[in-house]
DNA sequence: ATACCCGCTTGATAAATATCAAGTGATGAC
DNA sequence: GTCATCACTTGATATTTATCAAGCGGGTAT
């Protein structure tokens, strides 16, 4: 592949499949910037002028109403985010705000509709990408309406282990407030969840998780590919 | 417009754009099947071989896990359900069933995913579809987890009364216990949430809704076109 | 080293929501 | 017309979750 802007950019599901002539076009007006931990970057309700790509760093994407606030996802490196609005045109529906410092390339949004009727390779890329976060987001559904705080909890850290090959022990990867308001529960109701867990077998100190009962835990969690998978 | 298969269909936006011979190709292998009500069409996990164009009736999209369901999202024509699965040829996160008598046409995933390819038109309407798919779910994630039941009942009703024109009466489109799993709640809390909202001039007789006082009515609900608004 | 901050925890209590059980009322079958 | 059904309602109670108020403890600045 010839030299490209922003290489961790390019060699994303979602730009990979495009002409080089299109990304450069695409690229022409990007930028790339960096910003400090926890500084605001987005405001819902905005408009959305840019498709923002994390290089690197991670960012809380959070929704306020009537003096209450919630984590509705976070976004860790590489991979896009606020694709939906870049796409209608519309207002961003989230917030967003580094939480480390962070490294953030921004695409005009028109470039990308543009782009978009100009390149089979990246429409195609764009609509896979959508389509899995609309699922993704399906299941965050599911998982609210569903399961009880505790329930969601013992299936976030199943997902955990999944993601470090089923390891038994392994270190959360977000401060636990933050935990909390991304799971729908408050910090205090977090701290009680997770003493309840130690009836099936899980340890936690800091930020330390040991399941010492992955068959207890399970049993208890009853993890489904259609709620916890967010591959599929 | 030259005749075409299954007119209500062609009219949709998804379908409105792209070519005579690509729709024509599309439906091929479509059909149109007529369903009674409350049969089920659709089970979560199952691979999603058609993509589902409802032209008539409604259709309720569930989920279940560990003895407990709940309606994700409720169907009404013209639109299609299940796109997302479709373009990317996995299985159903949601099961489907008819809610009264539902005309349907089915249209193979394959050649959703070949004529996509095919047509640019096409292609920008799924794309358009997809990011509004998401946004509208965003909300409803946003709306679970910002407010309680009473509000997201008052809301409810706001948005209904929306769909009127402002109407300050109006029925509603549901069964009181579909609407209590689409709201998230029992439908003993359902009955007792709309007793609540007599103290904001709310009057509820069977299906019928009176809205005495708006203002106190939006003053509580605080709605916002970021929650509340499926268009935007 | 000391003092302070801050995230987390813990306890007590309140609010929101679910569950279980019984009752009401409208609708439809016979 | 009577009975049965079914959605809805109501009441009593239990569970879940949030709120408010201290307290704990590790890190950091001075």
């Amino acid at each position: 592949m010839p030299d490209s802007t922003f290489p961790e950019v390019r060699s994303l599901d979602l730009f990979a499949d495009m002409s080089d002539e299109n990304y450069a076009k695409l690229m022409r007006g990007a930028y790339l910037q960096t910003f400090p931990p926890h500084v605001d970057l987005i405001g819902e309700g905005e408009d959305a002028d840019f498709l923002h790509v994390l290089v690197s760093g991670a960012v809380d994407l959070f929704s306020s109403w009537s003096n209450r606030e919630t984590s509705v996802m976070i976004v860790k490196p590489v991979s896009t985010f606020i694709l939906a609005a870049t796409i209608r045109d519309a207002r961003y529906l989230m917030s967003a705000r580094t939480m480390e410092k962070s490294r953030i390339v921004m695409i005009p949004s028109q470039d990308v509709r543009a782009i978009f009727d100009l390149d089979a390779g990246f429409a195609r890329a764009v609509v896979v990408e959508l389509a899995a976060c609309y699922r993704s987001v399906i299941k965050t559904t599911k998982n609210l309406k569903l399961r009880t705080a505790l329930e969601r909890l013992a299936n976030y850290l199943l997902s955990r282990s999944q993601d470090h090959d089923g390891a038994l022990n392994f270190v959360l990867d977000l401060e636990k407030r933050q935990l909390a308001s991304v799971l729908g529960m408050t910090p205090e109701n977090l701290s009680r969840a997770f003493k309840a867990l130690q009836a099936y077998g899980v340890q936690v100190n800091g930020e330390n998780v040991v399941i010492n009962n992955m068959d207890d835990l399970q049993t208890f969690a009853k993890p489904t590919s259609l709620i916890d998978d967010n591959r599929t």
